[in-house]
DNA sequence: CTGAAAGCGCTTACAG
DNA sequence: CTGAAAGCGCTTACAG
């Protein structure tokens, strides 16, 4: 490649000063119209580029955001990705995407990484055990945070997510309302707030019908679509089984379908399934698959505009935004029906 | 925040030069060992942050390589995507990640911003359209380009794929040897190289039996699952309609048996449907999914190494590496079984 | 083994 | 409306 090319070579090959050029160069009024267009045109037919190290440096904007999730294959983190992305992208930030995992100490690099890179702030979706102190890490160096579908306490900042035990009510009810009294659980970890609250939205709709807890019904752990194929096999050993499911998540409810399925029995006929988030395939599933709109574009896109706040100068406050879920029953719930 | 802890800053305070500070903090052995254990102890305390702007400013290395491809979200690239990051990773790079929806002018928004932040390499798949200048742009500003999944004539860089032409050929055999005659072929596009060396390894493997090949039982276009469910209203509606499927990808073969199955044909059963790439889901899917593994692990890997080859010096040359693809045969192809 | 000094390519007061 | 100069926080020869 030939000689690179900077804005002194632009300023000395009109006969004008690097702080001319600059200034043009981002369309500052203080430059004379004809002055800027010559400039503009040089730096357009020399290849020049603009060196955003160098301006980070000196301003210590660097124009990235980081966002971090556990695993951005998951359409439900997907999803929510998309319209941050949206967001972002029309105020012109680079937005730079890391799985964790829920691996602590890759998400720690990253997080170092991104401090190191000078990044204008962060979303974060933290991984299972994420310390206050990581935050305020980031906190106190100028990073500001915004924290999405999951919560860390004492963190001092604000999270978007949906009311996960208001939901999970919700489908555990619908499932009750459609005379089922026998409805396991499947997936989820006591280890995040999500899986704690969902778990907490079952026992209370259970019990606010009379129906016992059965911790034998509650199957921990599955957190994919091919745990919760697994989990078919463990569901269909309990003895005394029961006719309904409500599972952690959708991806989690259609794993177990295709292994419900694979074993004989027929979702939606012969064992009613929920699922939980709403992901796009949730409705063109085979049955399609009752669940719980968790609002993922709303998380997303308000998650991404507090954050634009942060950067305008707002001071952080440690706030939780509950986005107010909505139930969507489709066939996989209703034995009743066949037809449709 | 209180003041900036910078090199200078521990240099002051232990009485040394920034020169030694800097050499210590990255394990020189010019520093002597305790002086070296010193000053590390020193930035631990601090709370010293190593800012990568003014590093590579200086050195003109980042440490960050881009990836761009079409859509994170679909998990054929979720596969690739795993894969180049576990082998980044271990070199220690940073990873930043971009989607470019086939829309050009994001995709060079993006390549934009990596020539910018002076990245060290680029591997990305594509846009559809991308012209050989944007990748030679790449390379002329010292930013060494890897091809995944799609080629782009007269780039001068390296691809890695698979060899689609012969993958597509063998699933089609295999329909045939099947004993099916009538077999279609669902989705995918002329305007990748993907979809145009599908097309031919379906025309090959039929003209090679003796089988017409017949424009009405080709549907192109879909190549995402919530496409490949709306295609199946389209196939249904095929006169005189064919019992095989074959589909451009996993996600619109599973996309397709959804939509197959509400309309009441039972794919594995009354119809033979085959995908490509072997997704993960491809194995548990009901029924379970005949495909062609498509060497996304393989694909990601050896792009990532040869990119970190070319980070090491090596000269650019442009080459296909092709990935031999191996036929998986499952049960929706078999229309004969129904047990297992 | 350690230090003084220059320089990476920008932007920002300040002066005119 | 334009320019001269300092400085962002590192690393790299070079000298000792």
């Amino acid at each position: 490649m030939a000689q690179k090319v900077k804005l002194s070579t632009i300023a000395e090959k009109l006969g004008l000063s690097t702080a001319t050029v600059s200034l043009a160069l981002r369309d500052s009024p203080l430059v004379a119209e004809v002055t800027r267009e010559r400039i503009k045109e040089e730096a357009r037919t020399s290849g020049y580029i603009y060196n955003r190290r160098a301006a980070s440096l000196r301003t210590s904007k660097s124009g990235i955001v980081g966002v971090c999730v556990h695993d951005i294959m998951n359409p439900f983190y997907g999803e929510i990705l998309k319209s941050i992305e949206n967001e972002l992208d029309r105020h012109r930030q680079t937005f730079v995407l890391c799985n964790h995992y829920d691996d602590l100490s890759k998400q720690r690099a990253f997080l170092d990484t991104m401090l190191q890179l000078g990044a204008d702030g962060l979303i974060m979706s933290p991984a299972i055990g994420t310390p206050a102190s990581d935050i305020r890490l980031a906190e106190d160096n100028d990073l500001p945070v915004t924290l999405i579908a999951r919560t860390v306490e004492g963190s001092g900042v604000t999270s978007f997510r949906g009311d996960d035990t208001y939901g999970m009510s919700l489908v555990v009810q619908h499932l009750i309302d459609e005379g089922h009294r026998r409805i396991a659980m499947i997936g989820g970890t006591d280890l995040t707030s999500t899986g704690r609250d969902r778990e907490l939205g079952y026992r209370q709709a259970l019990e606010a019908a009379g129906i016992p807890f059965r911790p034998e019904w509650r199957i921990q752990g599955p957190r994919s679509r091919h745990s919760g194929f697994d989990a078919a096999a463990e569901f269909l050993a309990i003895p005394d089984r029961p006719e309904a499911v409500v599972c952690f998540s959708d991806l989690v409810a259609l794993g177990l379908m295709y292994g419900l399925s694979r074993a004989g029995l027929r979702p939606g006929v012969d064992i009613a399934v929920c699922g939980y988030d709403d992901i796009d395939e949730a409705a063109i599933a085979m049955p399609p698959l009752t669940t719980v709109s968790n609002g993922q574009s709303e998380v997303g896109r308000r998650a991404a505009g507090a954050l634009l706040v942060r950067l305008a100068g707002e001071p952080a406050r440690e706030s939780l935004e509950l986005i107010t879920p909505e139930l969507r029953v489709r066939r996989s719930s209703r034995l009743a029906q066949t037809g449709d």
